[in-house]
DNA sequence: ATTGATTTTAAAACTGGTACGAATACAGTT
DNA sequence: AACTGTATTCGTACCAGTTTTAAAATCAAT
């Protein structure tokens, strides 16, 4: 349920259709069994029984205990690129990437938010969740100085790049765990921005 | 040899005596056998045999296998603190972090910096080594934060402070991971710089 | 020297994760 | 339908880091 395309539907054989069940009754079992007595307090082999499995099967299709909990590396890596990429016309980089935060942020409007935000509230309460999904999210840094380099018009990213590339990245951190949120995004932009700008609309001219 | 008040060789008791010779004797077995076949080929229980000692004990004094390696936290701290502190006079903020970043990051003169460098070149070897140094490393946000605040009259540290901080301990990681240091060094605070400036010139008018 | 608290230790247990080989189920071929 | 190769699953045993438990040693104070 993970990197597959999503919407048509390919036909899959029986093979591929089992193993997809397989891993789903995994993330399942997993899921109920973290929300009902925490993560730290399940073990892999419980998963396992749970769902009906040998505890190296769980492996087979979870690298890492924590991955049970974050199922979607690349849909999070796409979005970040696409934030930049196909931001509307006239809107600077920082200004698609702050409006994104924000949105992250804001009260949550239709129940999909609400789920959302549960979730990263129990990932709030391990701080080894918290650990694995900041390390996973940094891990987007090269995707998302790529991203912005070629809207730059350039190949590779440049070092500037790369540190507002990081610097990004942190902030979203950051927002999360403040207290005050929005403030946090704002003050965080206000101060890169100066820099940002310079530097960026140095490039282009 | 840690956290304790370090010239005056206040008079232990014979118990605290023994406790730091056991600490001792286990952290330069660590060290040694660490440096002859690598943090990953050394298990805990070997390090335990060569301090001749059980692997409890080992636990009892660090807490974390990689905490055998880092034994300075403290110290960390508190020279970043200094850093900002203790400034020449009619120096920047900006300007004494950058100063004391890139004395990290040029060739060393001596010995002592030769073998500061050795011992990060051994860090990066191994993964799980980096990622706790740069752990630590961050988790001086809140102190550095507090050592700007109060440089700059405040009490509390606000949003705009908390970021700069986190940036500035982050520029640290991507200049220490860069094939160029201090080009990278000198992006980031050239990115940092126009916002601060602002910002603190702001606050101080 | 005895007592009692505290520290230190050892041994075993637990947990995440890996290695290995065997068994099973599938897909494509004949 | 049988055959073959391949992918998935399984069970077990195992390793290394870490926690738990309880015994032993150590110290301070009487």
């Amino acid at each position: 349920m993970t990197s597959t395309t999503t919407s048509p539907a390919e036909p899959l054989g029986r093979r591929e259709r089992k193993k997809a069940a397989t891993r789903a009754a995994i993330s399942h079992a997993a899921t109920r069994l973290f929300m009902e007595r925490g993560f730290d307090n399940v073990s892999i082999r419980e998963v396992a029984d749970a769902a009906d499995v040998s505890p190296t099967t769980v492996f087979a299709h979870f690298p890492q205990k924590e991955a049970l909990v974050f199922d979607e590396d690349d849909e999070q890596r796409e979005h970040l690129v696409r934030i930049v990429r196909d931001r509307a016309p006239g809107v600077s980089i920082s200004q698609a990437l702050l409006d994104a935060y924000r949105a992250d942020v804001l009260p949550p409007e239709d129940p999909d938010g609400v789920r959302r935000r549960e979730f990263m509230a129990f990932i709030d309460a391990t701080p080894a969740l918290g650990d694995y999904a900041a390390k996973m999210w940094l891990r987007h840094e090269d995707a998302l100085a790529g991203a912005i380099a070629s809207e730059l018009g350039l190949t590779e990213p440049t070092e500037q790049i790369r540190t507002y590339a990081r610097f990004v990245l942190q902030v979203q951190l950051l927002a999360g765990a403040s207290e005050t949120p929005l403030e946090t995004l704002e003050a965080a932009f206000g101060l890169l921005d100066g820099g940002w700008q310079e530097y960026s609309s140095h490039l282009a001219g």
